[in-house]
DNA sequence: TATAGCGCCGAAAACGTTTGCGGTAACGTT
DNA sequence: AACGTTACCGCAAACGTTTTCGGCGCTATA
């Protein structure tokens, strides 16, 4: 059954002419009559030609595959960055090459290595929580391959990288729960090591400074990205006899795990305790109340992303001058924040 | 600066050997001294090579990678069956190559077009809501390139398939709203040519039966499977006089998007209009009151569909004897359909 | 001493393309 | 008649591997 893929050579034969001309035939070059070209395009449909990329790209020394790596792929924020990165990878004649690290640096540095082996004309990463170096990184620079950075960014590396401003998203939403009149505003803020983590919570800080409103460490409780590590903080809020009238969430799942405990202890929202997150995952916007988050565009960003990849991957010349595209947020204000 | 990535022939020249004993050293061949493989392994990992896969796969007249092609990466569903095939194939040493149809026939078939191309091993598939033939998945077999479906599966084509119990999964939820009390059953139905479509009607429609409650066609509303085909649907549902006591969503963002309509017309939950859904949206859980669904476990779903497609990968000899693997589905019983 | 076996390695073909270089035939120009 | 042009096309090398088929030198056996 197994049926043989047809080659160049397989119709050149049938044709009684060389696999050069074949060749140079579908690819509509100049040196070839008309004549030749059609019966050539003739067989190859009715053939079910394929040209075989894999040749392709070993006679070229590049491909037209692009990889992706992120911690998650189930989590919406990175599957519409992958989704927008599809899509201008489609039209561009590139397909993609998606790979999760789950968060674990070792199969994050394992995923690049495969994608160097496969040849990748460039690669986008996301960086996991557990980095520990940019050897990585390096290598493919090394290698020559393009690398741009999203989101999660390495700081000490000279790469492209297409971020949000979550300094001035943390400000805005900070500001916002001043200016709606609470005064004790907790943080749960996420892994310092990150860059997310770092300047959110830088964010949050100057918008407190702003307003002179004293910081109060024990105010910001730093835990992870996912759920469990926003309820457990509220908690310990809970435990120090430290109770906010707002709460400012590194992202969406640790404001939504704050707003389960919240509701469990019988609390109101936003009466008792207001709730700003970050993201605009889908769920918050059908909470009761919805809770008022950043937006943080992850579809644009996977095409800007790739776009600023696509622009390097074809002028390889110039040397590499690292761009760095902020992307703007906007603050949703919904229920969460807005006391009737 | 492109540093040119080295080979087999450059630590072969640089150790006075032939490029064949590089390989065979590199891949462990009993042939070769213990004295070379170290040789060899040292300079390999001084020189930082990578094994260039584009040759190999040239050579082996195989990938290691498989094509995934659904609908939509950012749907909850869909990127949960991602990260489970991701995660198999990375354990299994393959990389996935990520399209999406954006529910479009035509880009379904350009996609797998550039899978074959691109010599995938194997592609997993869910099909677009505009299907139209399975010529493309035709010429996948007639390539050889083994290939299964999942969740939208087409027909009328001998492939092996991983789809949920929709029928049965179906038919509990109905019978639960039945034993629950409703009786005004309406269906928000999907399109009739998908199968999960198709096969949801059906159960609902037996649990119907099961219980001697008539069948009204006019409660059975067809449309997409978005959040405004859902509004859209109950609207309906009002608009000719028809308005039931329960609702069963061929998916959650139907139930979703009447669960919203519902609320703004100021009708309650489950009081007036119990809500069943399916596929265990993330949001369901975060709703009020929360919504009932069927469990569709997107992440095992994956798990089975990859590793049916490694099976067959692995052992071509055999001919396709389509199977079939059903996943069970659970339902899930939360707040829109417990009244208090 | 001849031969077989073994341990280790190299030559070369093959996978399916692309492309630089050259070659042929036909035709037009002097 | 000689030459240049043009329009087409083929040869062969190259991309980086893997793998078959040997080959060499040595040791053990008959």
């Amino acid at each position: 059954m197994k049926k043989d893929n047809i080659t160049l050579a397989d119709i050149a034969e049938s044709l009684q002419i060389s696999p050069s001309t074949v060749s140079r035939a579908l690819s509509n070059h100049p040196d070839i009559s008309a004549e030749t070209k059609e019966k050539v395009a003739n067989l190859a449909k009715e053939l079910n030609y394929f040209p075989n990329s894999i040749a392709q790209s070993l006679q070229k020394k590049s491909t037209k595959t692009i990889g992706v790596i992120v911690p998650e792929i189930k989590h919406h924020f990175f599957s519409s960055v992958i989704s927008g990165v599809e899509d201008v990878a489609y039209t561009e004649g590139y397909t993609i090459m998606v790979c999760q690290s789950n968060e674990s640096h070792e199969r994050e540095v394992i995923n690049t290595k495969a994608l160097m082996s496969n040849r990748v004309a460039g690669v986008l990463v996301s960086a996991s929580q557990t980095i520990e170096n940019s050897d990585h990184f390096r290598m493919l620079q090394k290698q020559g391959i393009p690398l741009v950075l999203f989101d999660r960014i390495y700081e000490d590396i000279g790469v492209s990288q297409v971020v949000v401003d979550d300094f001035n998203g943390a400000f805005k939403a900070v500001e916002h729960l001043i200016q709606s009149g609470y005064k004790k505003i907790a943080h749960l803020a996420g892994f310092k090591s990150l860059s997310i983590g770092y300047n959110r919570k830088q964010g949050y800080l100057a918008a407190l400074n702003k307003y002179n409103i004293p910081i109060d460490e024990e105010m910001i409780v730093s835990g992870g990205f996912d759920e469990e590590d926003g309820a457990e903080g509220f908690e310990k809020l809970l435990e120090i006899g430290k109770q906010p009238d707002a709460i400012f969430g590194v992202n969406d799942p640790v404001i939504v795990g704050a707003y389960i405990k919240i509701k469990e202890k019988g609390l109101r929202i936003p009466d008792d305790i207001a709730l700003v997150g970050f993201s605009d995952a889908p769920i918050t916007m059908y909470l009761d109340p919805p809770i008022t988050t950043v937006d943080q565009p992850g579809y644009e960003m996977g095409h800007k992303a790739v776009q600023i990849l696509l622009e390097q991957i074809k002028n390889p010349l110039e040397s590499y001058e690292a761009k760095t595209e902020i992307v703007e947020t906007e603050l949703i204000i919904r229920g969460s924040t807005v006391k009737k």
